[in-house]
DNA sequence: TTGTAGGCGTTATCAT
DNA sequence: ATGATAACGCCTACAA
């Protein structure tokens, strides 16, 4: 096992070897074509070079990568904090390993998204949170790979896997009026490029077409204070509810957009010494692992995440494949799980000011 | 822009153009030494073709991928649902995307790491939680590329980021026995892959060290049954302080070796209707995001996980540039963070038997 | 069963 | 300022 500094290629074994190039190919593609002594002969001679068959000299052959790229807009290290997007990773694993696909991740190059994706080697997107009003999408879309879109709006020619978040929205804000609630604030994601004009579409307005039709059975109108939105983090869950508690609102009930939100506001309830859900009663959205360890457990709309992840990377593969799937619109769908952190109101009215 | 199925090459353009291939190519890579028309009407003639420069083609002439492979020796399916590996990611990306480079995850392709490491197309690998004792680390090493090692040990030659385990382990002991308490049991985590020998420098027995260390300073002595085993999971952590209370263990405190197990324990001691710190105090390792909002917020060690991300990034980018660090081996320091789920043992006594 | 030769799409070298 | 030509390392008809 010689290392002579620069790495062995194939002419050097069919050299080693005494046979062609075609020989020492065979040798690692398609062993049956070859006489088994010469076979082990070439083996051997690669072995004792060190060899092993270039990935990329390959894939330039062979016009195939072998991974599938996951693409974002925002950046990575702030993505990795999300519990989310974990969980949506970690469906994407699970379809892609289970067809021998590895996984590349594609954040913004530089600035701009598209410099990445030109950049990537992969078969195939799988864009998460991709806005159709974002400034790169055509360019992107020009790359001529196949993509699947998740959770997001306005590509119709595209497909996608989405899911009922109006539905699900409604689901919680009807529990929450059915508790007897009227006096409910919603802590909402806001998008997370501010320089990109928000789609009318997006997650955040079906959602709150979703809480405004549940709370609209019972006459309960959202007004604009009512409405507070920050990042899909912990600490802006908690700050926001501040606010709005600042703003004078003086909720009974909290409809959060994430479950991250979600463990902020009931962190933000108690320090102003009330409690969850005596005084405030709390729900989320995602329904994330620790969501049902919290304390009290939190009642939450569940969407199945992870399924997302694994139902984005099958259609992804079927188009990769050549196959053209029937359904290009994949819409899944959403779960109210109701726990500990939801309750009747306290004493069926809502705190009046002057008790903060 | 016309699409012909066939993807524009660097010729069609050289052609419609009327240059050279040469030309077409600096016109991508080096403007300056264009006239500025020939450049201009260059970049037309792409434009219309809908012409990119194909990565792979491109990263065979530079011998440089512009990624960086995060290699695992578990499925990634299972690890995203790990938060510290979250973490992790988040600080390996935070790095990454600094120098420009994007990110490929690596697990097993069919049973085998060195395969998928042999068709990964990336300038260098950071391994997490690769034992020296996995069957193919010598093979994987012998892919030429520069290797960083995080959490593993036993690998004197290869460049590391470590954790200083066994003291942070010996803080969470030493913190229990100053409260009073002498009943501890340890939830620990067992090898991910029981079919190779435990390393005897683990992750897991390094702790192990720590915690004995800091409970002998009071006589205390930890016998095979208070060290139950299991995944990194909070159900596991669940099921292992289960067992070891069907094993007649009544402990007033519990060292878990990772946060997730530490929340599935208090889960456990609740569903025995005993309280976390009244009648059970517990210890997590590791500190997330989310455990200073349990309630009560967790003590727990912390760790810099993504610190440990980023430096194994900065060490392999210097390997990867040619530099040679005096450095090779990195040990980051543990903190213990005492919050609400440890006090007193109650009545300063363990628990009797016949209370469960 | 094995070898020859061309192609994959780009960049680098060296002319002009 | 631009071009011709040779790598880069492998795969794969097609030929022998």
């Amino acid at each position: 096992l010689v290392h002579t500094g620069r790495r062995a290629t194939i002419t050097d074994v069919a050299d080693k070897a005494g046979v062609s190039k075609t020989s020492v190919s065979f040798a690692f593609n398609k062993p049956d074509r070859l006489h088994p002594d010469t076979a082990s002969r070439i083996r051997d001679a690669a072995e004792s070079l060190g060899y092993r068959p270039h990935p990329v000299a390959r894939m330039l052959t062979q016009r195939r990568t072998g991974t599938i790229g996951v693409l974002t807009p925002q950046a990575l290290a702030v993505i990795f904090d999300n519990p989310f997007f974990s969980a949506f990773s970690a469906g994407v694993s699970a379809a892609a390993e289970e067809s021998g696909y590895a996984l590349h991740f594609i954040s913004p190059l530089r600035g701009s998204l598209a410099r990445a994706v030109g950049r990537a080697t992969v078969d195939g997107f799988v864009a998460i949170g991709l806005s159709a009003a974002h400034p790169e999408v055509e360019e992107i879309r020009r790359s001529g790979l196949p993509m699947v879109v998740v959770d997001s709006t306005g590509m119709a020619d595209q497909p996608t896997i989405d899911l009922d978040d109006q539905d699900g929205a409604h689901a919680a804000a009807e529990h929450l009026v059915a508790l007897g609630h009227r006096e409910v604030i919603v802590l909402g994601i806001e998008a997370p490029e501010p320089e990109h004009e928000p789609s009318p579409d997006s997650i955040m307005s079906r959602r709150l077409a979703g809480y405004r039709a549940g709370l609209a059975s019972v006459g309960v109108h959202l007004p604009p204070e009512s409405i507070i939105a920050g990042s899909a983090t912990i600490e802006s869950g908690r700050v926001c509810f501040r606010r709005a508690w600042e703003l004078g609102r003086r909720p009974t009930a909290i409809l959060a957009m994430s479950d991250a939100i979600a463990i902020g506001a009931m962190r933000g309830v108690r320090e102003l010494g009330l409690s969850v859900p005596g005084d405030v009663s709390v729900v989320g959205f995602d329904d994330i692992d620790v969501a049902q360890y919290l304390d009290p457990p939190l009642t939450t709309v569940r969407q199945p995440v992870r399924l997302k992840g694994e139902e984005a990377v099958r259609l992804l593969l079927a188009f990769i494949n050549g196959e053209t799937p029937p359904d290009i619109h994949r819409t899944l769908a959403t779960t109210l799980i109701v726990r500990g952190s939801t309750a009747v109101p306290p004493r069926a009215a809502p705190l009046t000011n002057g008790r903060g």
